[in-house]
DNA sequence: CGTTTGCTTGAATTCTGTCAAAGCAGGTGG
DNA sequence: CCACCTGCTTTGACAGAATTCAAGCAAACG
């Protein structure tokens, strides 16, 4: 189970993790299962926890006056799921984040990973090199959501995360890149003639 | 012309600066005129600086294959610019970032930040209050893009940044939006009637 | 088996971009 | 002071793109 934590901290730090330090980390997170279709945080909640995938998969997803829901990410294994902006200034959800399968996660309060990047030095490296990356890539998308015509936006989520379209419906797909479920799949049944 | 800088981290940390403390600051950086029109980063240049805008205005932009600017974002007083991407990783930038006018800036390397990081606690901590900041509004302009009609993102705008409307053009606010020109000003239009 | 869910297709409609042209400042030089 | 730029915004007409609504189909599931 904390296998897949200690790997991805390694992975991300570039360091070895002692097994004291496992330890530590251990001990500050919580293991919780949630079935598929269930909720990891609803709207109107204040976001509590900060979960890391250990298996299975989620969405996160806002509902507007239209009942229309856009896509905002996705996490997979080894990603990470929360709300930042409910977590931190403690305000109620704007988001969902339904996990789209049975999944295992870890979970850790906002106070308990501020503690734990303190006590060790591995995680604290995670936490950082993952915000940046987190940055880098909502500019990617930004770019692609604001310059990019329908097709544009397909071929780069091709090229960019190729799995997304293994694990996730095209409905969801559709919704991810912000076009309708009809036109992603007339843009698929032209782009197979290429 | 550092008392900008000094505000600015006063306010983003909460905490009050000691005269040693800015001393250490100051003496991290240095100062850049750019004049109206010229650039602070061009693409394919590795971008080697952090920049602090005490007095002008700045956009970061890409430009297509059929040659056409998107705006990813702008810079006003007392916000950052710098391309992350590029800055971490010492690859060529895809963007440029262009003063808008005459600009006075403070600027920093990235190894000179890491160091002052270390030797003021205030300039630490603005750093990661402005990392969540622009994690959040990353996220919320996703949502914009992909799921807002160019009406609402007008709107959005309007309630968002509303002085972006008085320091910049008309086709830059469509190119930051994603709209044509012409969209943005028939949007308008209708607007003046509610 | 019947139901549900996800994906595709078609036709009509709405929205947005493109192209071309004209209006409207503010600034400059004669 | 005026004529002439030049950059920015607005308009109109048209073409193209994407959404909506409705229907059909296939695989998955109880």
């Amino acid at each position: 189970m904390y296998d897949a934590l200690f790997n991805h901290i390694e992975l991300k730090s570039g360091r070895t993790l002692a097994d004291n330090e496992r330890d530590v980390i251990m001990h500050a997170f919580h293991q919780k299962r949630i079935r598929k279709g269930e909720y990891f945080l609803r709207e109107g909640d204040v976001c509590k926890y900060i979960g890391f995938i250990v298996k299975g998969s989620a969405r996160m997803f806002t509902v507007d006056e239209k009942g229309h829901e856009h896509i905002i990410r996705f996490g997979l294994e080894s990603w990470w799921i929360s709300d930042h902006e409910s977590l931190v200034n403690l305000t109620p959800s704007t988001y969902f984040i339904e996990m789209l399968e049975d999944s295992e996660l870890l979970i850790i309060s906002l106070p308990g990973a501020r503690e734990l990047r303190h006590k060790s030095r591995c995680f604290n490296l995670t936490v950082s090199v993952l915000d940046k990356f987190q940055a880098i890539a909502m500019q990617k998308r930004i770019h692609a959501a604001i310059g990019m015509t329908a097709e544009e936006k397909y071929s780069d989520l091709l090229a960019t995360y190729p799995e997304f379209l293994e694990r996730f419906p095209m409905n969801m797909i559709a919704s991810y890149l912000g076009l309708s479920p009809e036109t992603l799949s007339r843009i698929r049944k032209n782009a197979i003639h290429k």
